[in-house]
DNA sequence: TCGAGTCCTATAGAATGTCAACATGTGAGA
DNA sequence: TCTCACATGTTGACATTCTATAGGACTCGA
């Protein structure tokens, strides 16, 4: 117990659909073509492993704000591909300006000395 | 299902530990005191809730972070007041620090048409 | 002095999202 | 044919947060 608190989570909890639907917003992509896109337009600072994922594409696509069709990846490999629907359109308006309202709030709280 | 996505959770997973630490940089406040701390250097977007907070504040005692002392509230009423150790004003820089490394990733990728 | 309301701390149980680890299948190239 | 990289997926564990509930202590008014 009271290790020194590994603090595994590489990513802050809930800003993975965001992320997702951004990656999503120019281009359908498959899986493992979101996750490399989000590590691109993160810098780097994102990494999005399997794990988390797919639970979450099948999530948001339960959601209606995906919608799935198989293809061929660039490398010949079957490969399923997401695009956004409408509904995904409007949920990416809407974690943005979510995401913008809690940033500007940190923000602030850590300004006030 | 399929409902208009309760979202219920109101914080980011991981913020409440930096908002915390933020309410505290300034002066020792027992716990409902950080609450509303919390709730005023946000501008009122975070309300903690009781069931949120005293957990918290455990965990954190136990890592270290905080060190609480037995006090009177400004309404003679028996209070908890937390305090920063040292090891709680790292652990806030570290935290802020590592906000402003996701805050500006996400920033970049909502940018990035 | 008695009751109601507020202040303050606290816990239980459920829901959620993420992670590490593992599993499977297929195409490409040696 | 063998191996590697690609691609999708599942499972179980885990930490954090939420809702709901609880109760002690002080204050104030009747």
């Amino acid at each position: 117990m009271s290790e020194l608190a590994p603090k595994t989570t590489n990513l802050l909890q809930g800003t993975l659909d965001l992320l997702i639907l951004r990656a999503l917003s120019l281009e359908p992509l498959h899986g493992l073509g979101i996750s490399r896109r989000i590590e691109q337009i993160t810098r780097g600072t994102f990494q999005v492993k399997p794990g988390s994922l797919f639970p979450a594409l099948h999530r948001m696509e339960e959601a209606g704000w995906l919608a799935p069709s198989w293809g061929e990846s660039e490398n010949n490999r079957k490969a399923k591909y997401y695009r956004l629907t409408a509904a995904g359109r409007r949920q990416a308006q809407t974690e943005t300006e979510e995401w913008q309202r809690i940033s500007l709030a940190i923000a602030a709280a850590l300004q006030a000395t």
